[in-house]
DNA sequence: TGAATAAAGGACAAGAATATCCTTAATTAT
DNA sequence: ATAATTAAGGATATTCTTGTCCTTTATTCA
C-alpha cells in the first residue's frame, strides 16, 4: 500500500507543476503537464477538472490556454489537495478500519497511529501548494521518474 | 486513503484475535474469528488461508480444528504480517509514486515522508503478534466495530 | 469404517480505482 | 465570422480489490 491513491499521487505532483509554471507567469497546458509528471493524458485531465470545479485550481480555454494557480492558491496547504481527492481518511480514520475505534474504545493501535496520523497531518497542513517553487525552477526536486 | 489494504486491514485484526485465543491454548474456527473481529467470512478464509501458506499462522482441519499461531509466531513482528499482505510500499515506497525517488533524486515529499515511513515501520517492528494478548483478554481493546 | 466437521483451493462475481474515447463549450487569432 | 486550440463533460473500457460459491482434502469421533 502507498500512503496516497494513485490519483492523488498526480494530484499532488501536476499541482506542484503547475505551481512552479505560475511562479514565472507561465499557464501550463494538459499535455505539458502530463508530460513534466509522467503520467496518463486523459486521466490528469479528469483530475484536474475535478481540481477546478472545487476551486484548487485555475483554467482558461483555448490557444494559450491551460491550468495555472494564483497567489491565493499558491499559500494553500497541500492537505486541501489531499482532503479533496482522497478524503480526510488518512487524517481521521482507524489504521485497522474500525468505525468506532476512538479514546474510550480503542484498536490495539490507536494510540500509536495517533501520533503518526497527527504528524502526516500537520506535515501536509504546513506544506504549501507553492512551498517548493523555487527548488523545482532550479531543478533539484523531481516530479517524474 | 488508508494506511492498509482492507485485506492487511482484516489480517491484523485476524491475527491479533486468534493470538488471544492461543494465549489461552484455544484454537478460533472461522466462523469464530469472523465474529470475533467482524469482517466478511469467506474472505477472510482467503486471508488466513495465504498467511497459513506463508507460515504466518497455523492450522487444523476437521472437528474442533481452527487457526492458531504457536510461541514461535506470538513473538514475530506486527511488520511480518503487513508485509506478506501489502508489501513494502508502506516502508520504502516513495510518497508521491516515484520509482526512482532517492536521496540523490528527491521528490518534493522526501525528506519528510521518510521519518514518517521510519516511524511506521519502527512501530511495526516493534509490535508483536502476541503484544495485546492481555489487554484483548481483558477486553480493553476492541477488534470490531 | 463411516459420518460429520473444518480448512484448502479453484473459479467466479461485484465493486472501486484507474484509464481512454468522443463530443461539446469556451477562447484566441485570423 | 471562421478556424484553430484547449479545457469540460459524459460515456465506456480496463484492471485491481474485495467478496462469494462450490468442491476437495484432512481430521475427529462414534
Amino acid at each position: 500500500m502507498a500512503i496516497f491513491s494513485k490519483t492523488c499521487e498526480y494530484a499532488i505532483r501536476a499541482v506542484f507543476y503547475i505551481s512552479h509554471k505560475s511562479a514565472s507567469g507561465d499557464r501550463a497546458g494538459l499535455k505539458d503537464i502530463a508530460a513534466g509528471i509522467d503520467s496518463p493524458e486523459l486521466y490528469l485531465a479528469k483530475i484536474l477538472q475535478d481540481l477546478s470545479r472545487k476551486g484548487l485550481m485555475r483554467s482558461v480555454k483555448g490557444p494559450h490556454g491551460g491550468f495555472y494557480v494564483d497567489a491565493d492558491l499558491l499559500a494553500r496547504p497541500l492537505s486541501d489537495i489531499v482532503e479533496a481527492v482522497d478524503g480526510f481518511g488518512l487524517f481521521h480514520g482507524c489504521a485497522l478500519g474500525l468505525k468506532q475505534c476512538s479514546e474510550i474504545n480503542p484498536c490495539p493501535l490507536h494510540e500509536q497511529f495517533k501520533s503518526i496520523r497527527d504528524q502526516i497531518s500537520d506535515l501536509l497542513h504546513r506544506t504549501t501548494i507553492g512551498g517548493f517553487n523555487e527548488e523545482l525552477l532550479g531543478g533539484l526536486l523531481s516530479l517524474k521518474k
